[in-house]
DNA sequence: ACAAAAGTGTTTACCTTACACCCATGA
DNA sequence: TCATGGGTGTAAGGTAAACACTTTTGT
């Protein structure tokens, strides 16, 4: 039994950070800390006794994986007595969007201290966190068809075939293209840019931007 | 500044519960039982420490308003330092919905250790409580345009007519009389028993009961 | 020239909305 | 008989779904 510590209180969060990885939505993980489990985690640590949860939430997830000013938005509260062996810890989950990694965190990557996992190929983690995932992807799911969420994945310019990846990558399906370019560009949303991607041997895609940035927009 | 108690977290739960009255919705508030603060406040209290959170707020729920076995499901959790004078507490916020108060809820109202208050016109409350009715609101009326969870104010057997006073009240807005029950029998979710509501001078209501009760349903 | 992804409209089906009159009862 | 809420259908508009070919580039 560890002695509670006076600074924190018996609240924890853990954020799952999501971002697409070759056309897959990929969860980060830590590597577990503790000595009796060694399993992978959610990024996350303990609440201070004068500090917000959302603050909490930024702070160690930055302390555990570099990353900074991303979306994030409360997902659920999970309190089961048992889900921790040694003492009971709450944790207030959080779910964050991150188009790219920054610096810090693709170094914590490098160094192994943090590594990007497809939610389609999870290993096996500590306490519920599998739960936890599963709640925060159906959480995102949802969100894609009344908002503007899927924004927050894109990168400053990108064409609408990269946007359309990420949808269909977070539901499961493929989505006819056509319907997805009216149904995007009727949101009103997006502007275009005047330069287009060069990439493969095609023709290059248009480059579209985001109107208001870093804002989600809820409809219906 | 109170001793932190050791049986408990300082984690509480507070339950914002809806029931109609007079084609209104209202919410139980109790009386702050501080020394203190006299404003009402939300019915909840503190987290036991093995106890589950839904437990928990149960249990309060219980004690304070003589209410149990509720449709009852976790808002929110609100956990603004600054949100209690004396000691930080964390609360997790649920909603309840309720079709008719209890016996020993209506014993608590009588009373005075629980009272009903329109939502429109609700007294100052403890803390930051009008902001969890405001986000517990919020989620009510979303929760109408995608699931079953009107019914669950409703009594064994009911005229259409009161359950679209229900979305009336909970929306704020009226509703065409022909166009509600089309969309609401069109769920399947009701059934026809073989009885009428003879109230006023005019003609009796078709009764209707739910097909399966305290199941709430998502759709779409 | 060919492979590979970008880009573009129309038709159909379905769902949502608007809307007005008769019915059964109690007073 | 009259006041009150109960009960019923249809037409129009809008939204969502299905569907195939041409364009532009790199190799």
């Amino acid at each position: 039994m560890n002695a509670p510590q006076k600074d924190v209180l018996p609240v924890s969060t853990d954020v799952v950070v999501f971002t697409m990885r070759e056309d897959c939505l990929n969860v980060l993980l830590v590597p577990g800390d503790n000595r009796v489990n060694r399993r992978w985690r959610l990024p996350g640590g303990p609440v201070r006794h004068c500090e917000h949860l959302d603050q909490a939430a930024e702070r160690n997830l930055q302390r555990d994986t570099g990353l900074s000013g991303v979306f994030l938005e409360q997902l659920y509260t999970f309190g089961a007595p048992e889900r921790d062996l040694e003492q009971r810890i709450i944790t207030v989950a959080y779910y964050a969007l991150v188009s790219a990694l920054s610096p810090s965190a693709t170094k914590q990557m490098s160094t192994g201290a943090a590594r990007l996992f497809p939610v389609s190929d999870l290993p096996t983690m500590l306490l519920d966190h599998d739960a936890i995932v599963g709640r925060a992807h159906c959480r995102l799911a949802a969100k894609l068809e009344y908002s503007t969420i899927a924004l927050q994945f894109m990168p400053n310019r990108f064409p609408l075939s990269g946007l359309q990846r990420v949808y269909e990558a977070i539901l499961g399906t493929a989505l006819d293209k056509r319907n997805f370019r009216k149904r995007i560009l009727a949101l009103d949303c997006l502007e275009e840019t005047p330069d287009f991607a060069r990439n493969g041997r095609h023709r290059p895609a248009r480059l579209y931007r985001i109107k208001t940035p870093g804002r989600v927009e809820i409809f219906k």
